[in-house]
DNA sequence: CGTATCCTGACC
DNA sequence: GGTCAGGATACG
């Protein structure tokens, strides 16, 4: 569940069935993980109350007693499933977060591309992000700061974690059919107007702050998607047809016929 | 800038 | 059997 309002939704489950407990044991399932994570580190956890749940872009951070911090990131694929210790873990479970009462916070993923990171206090394993796509300061002045200079195009560029926190290849491409803007548009050179245009639409693709929209990515939101995956049928808004490039290694959909340069 | 890589599953 | 997948990083 990767994108920002699945994330989101995501830490918010957490902070509810975790907040304020005690972690009895982080078990890492998946020798790719535990590559990543070894048992020793998983240790440091043990017996720490966590203390608050602070979500940066798409990272989750369960801040420790002792200023050590869980941080995890889903990637594709990843989402918690939340029961109790002494059920069976559910398939594709990668690793758990076990509490003191009796909760189990399984973090599964079909894929394993997951990550789960301990830092001590003072260490980041989070990269320096931009700006929240879902933050109410984000605004045409300051997305046009953080686009200028950039070589790229918009698509590649909305989807780069340093430009804006949050947004993945769905709502990329989501965002600039909304708004009307081709994805091969150089980053730099897009007008304060598209720009404005540009913001409403990451608005309504990532929700307001608190109110999040109807999952897109899940079954039932997949509908909802105007470009993603509809390569060769028709736009909803112009009857064009839905075309399909790849840009920095991602598919990328939009309509030629009403997202222009 | 492009490409490979980490994994597994779904689909052709 | 091959290709692709909602992410991110490392490397040429």
């Amino acid at each position: 569940m990767p994108e920002l309002p699945e994330v989101a939704d995501a830490a918010k489950r957490v902070q509810k069935a975790a907040a304020g407990k005690t972690v009895s044991a982080v078990k890492i399932f998946h020798p790719s993980l535990r590559r990543r994570l070894s048992p020793a580190r998983a240790r440091i956890a043990t017996g720490q109350r966590i203390v608050s749940i602070e979500r940066q872009g798409k990272h989750q951070l369960l801040h420790l007693e002792k200023g050590d911090t869980i941080v995890i990131h889903f990637r594709m694929n990843g989402d918690w499933e939340i029961g109790r210790g002494d059920e069976p873990v559910p398939q594709y479970t990668r690793a758990a977060i076990e509490l003191t009462d009796g909760t189990r916070i399984a973090l599964v993923d079909s894929r394993a591309l997951s990550s789960v990171t301990i830092d001590r206090e003072g260490e980041s394993s989070v990269p320096k992000l931009g700006l929240d796509a879902a933050s109410p300061d984000l605004t045409a002045k300051h997305l046009r700061e953080a686009l200028a200079r950039r070589k790229i195009a918009i698509k590649p560029a909305l989807m780069d974690q340093r430009v804006l926190a949050g947004l993945g290849n769905i709502y990329a491409a989501e965002a600039l059919w909304i708004a009307g803007i081709s994805p091969k548009t150089s980053a730099a050179r897009i007008s304060r107007e598209r720009l404005e245009k540009l913001v409403d639409a990451i608005r309504f693709v990532v929700g307001p702050k608190g109110k999040l929209p109807t999952r897109y990515t899940d079954k039932s939101g997949m509908h909802r998607l105007a470009v993603y995956d509809r390569e060769g049928k028709p736009c909803r808004r112009c009857g064009g047809k839905i075309r399909r490039i790849v840009q920095g290694g991602r598919s990328t959909y939009f309509c030629a016929g009403c997202q222009r340069a």
